[in-house]
RNA sequence: GGGUCGGUGCCCGAGCGGCCAAUGGGAUCUGGCUGUAAACCAGACGGCUUUGCCUACGGGGGUUCAAAUCCCUCCCGGCCCA
């Protein structure tokens, strides 16, 4: 199990231990294990974060154990507040059963559509009565919970925790009970909600499952965690050049961290690869084209990637204009400033004047900074290093 | 219920009668440098019919020549105590 880390090596060799024999048990019974592990829909994209933890599941799938991804509706009307030392903005059921559907969708993007229950908690979760939430909750102390650092951290600093947000572990454990899971995977700050899964389980008499965590994956600005809401992610569904160009912005630094948690290359093949680079026999920028490519073929397949590199390496390093620019009619002449608006490359003309003195604009490849400026025939207008719009008339 | 602090631009936060479309940080955008990197440097960052005007500092009302800043009122929230 490489990639997987615990807090501290006590717990890691019980979990291993655990699995270990998890193992041994489901091979003499010839029972699958039942592994899951869950995500809330908070936002409606599956990006690379998500990844570490599906390959996971990949793994357990193709070696013939049973797989379930939870769909955290309900946990969602929550918030997890794990991995963040604040509150979180709660979910309306709405919003969640919408994303649900997507989420289930993106997920086999990675995962074998024909062997993976996707499931919501909501289904279960929102039959619990008060009594079923009361005996839950009298399985934790108030003190286990406050030893939490993100909530000690609160404390600290006079910062509102909500009553509510107690419930979050016991409806994620509860989800264990209810799967009667073997093993659950999840990024490091899960841990916490993993283990009251567990307590929970053999408070209901089912063994304890098996804790997986992972690390968390940092974000396209190598600094804050991989997330939709903090706009640093690739999405796991976006198109190739997207995934490309993002994945090629990243710093050195990032793409280092990133090799051995997205990507499917072996253990070893890692560390070689990173040797490499720090050896100075790999360029940084060659190495991070092929971690583009490789992971753009898992998404969209080996010829999406190649087209994908193609287009990179044309439009950045060659300056050519790429094949799919986007072709707006208009009704000539059009002052400068108003096509900016209308093909879409500023917000106001505010924004376009804005472009245009900081020397952003390029219309039919000669820089053009005057405001007053026109359009009289069908240009090629560039906006910045990488946006291209085409105008023709109507 | 009592006490107390607060609600400011995408986010965090300073301002506490005029010099305020509002300091600073983050995010974002643009330019420079580069390997389209990152880091770093520089600039921008409400809108418009752009030497000016309009809209904005929780909502409404008021004082004033002038209010994000003072007063009244309403709404919402934090913390402490009960």
């Amino acid at each position: 199990m490489h990639g997987s880390e615990f807090g501290d090596d006590q717990l890691k060799r019980a979990m291993g231990e655990r699995l270990r024999k998890r193992l041994e048990q489901a091979a003499e019974k010839q029972r699958p294990l039942r592994v899951y592990t869950g995500y809330d829909p908070s936002a409606p994209d599956l990006h690379l974060g998500h990844s570490i933890t599906l390959r996971k599941l990949r793994q357990f799938q193709d070696l013939g154990h049973d797989v379930t991804v939870v769909v955290g509706t309900m946990t969602a009307t929550i918030g997890d507040t794990s991995d963040r030392a604040s509150g979180r903005p709660r979910k309306t059921p709405t919003e969640t059963t919408a994303a649900a559907q997507s989420y289930g969708e993106q997920c086999f993007t990675i995962l074998d559509r024909e062997k993976t229950h996707v499931v919501a908690n909501g289904d279960w979760l929102s039959g619990l009565t008060l009594t079923d939430a009361l005996e839950l909750a009298s399985n934790f102390t108030v003190q286990q919970f406050l030893a939490r650092d993100n909530y000690r951290l609160r404390i600290d600093r006079s910062e509102p925790i909500g009553l509510h947000e107690f419930f979050y572990a016991l409806l994620q454990g509860f989800d264990a009970v209810h799967l009667e899971a073997d093993v659950q995977l999840g990024a490091t700050e899960q841990l916490f909600n993993i283990l009251a899964g567990a307590k929970l389980q053999e408070a209901f008499g089912q063994p304890p499952c098996v804790a997986l965590t992972f690390p968390i994956l940092v974000g396209t600005n190598g600094v804050e965690r991989m997330s939709k809401s903090r706009g640093n992610y690739v999405g796991l569904t976006e198109a190739p050049n997207e995934q490309f160009g993002k994945i090629m912005s990243v710093s050195d630094e990032t793409m280092i961290q990133w090799l051995g948690l997205v990507t499917n290359w072996p253990h070893d093949d890692v560390v070689a690869f990173r040797y490499q680079v720090e050896r100075g026999e790999l360029h940084p920028m060659v190495a991070k084209k092929q971690l583009a490519h490789h992971l753009v073929s898992l998404y969209h397949g080996v010829r999406a990637a190649d087209e994908a590199q193609a287009a990179f390496e044309n439009t950045h390093q060659r300056g050519l204009v790429p094949d799919d620019v986007v072709q707006t009619s208009i009704t000539f002449p059009l002052g400068l400033v108003d096509a900016l608006v209308a093909i879409g490359a500023a917000n106001s003309k505010s924004a376009a004047r804005r472009l245009l003195s900081g020397g952003a604009v390029m219309v039919n490849d000669v820089k053009v900074d005057a405001d007053d400026a026109v359009i009289n025939s069908p240009s090629l207008i560039k906006v910045g290093p990488r946006r291209f719009f085409r105008i023709v008339g109507s």
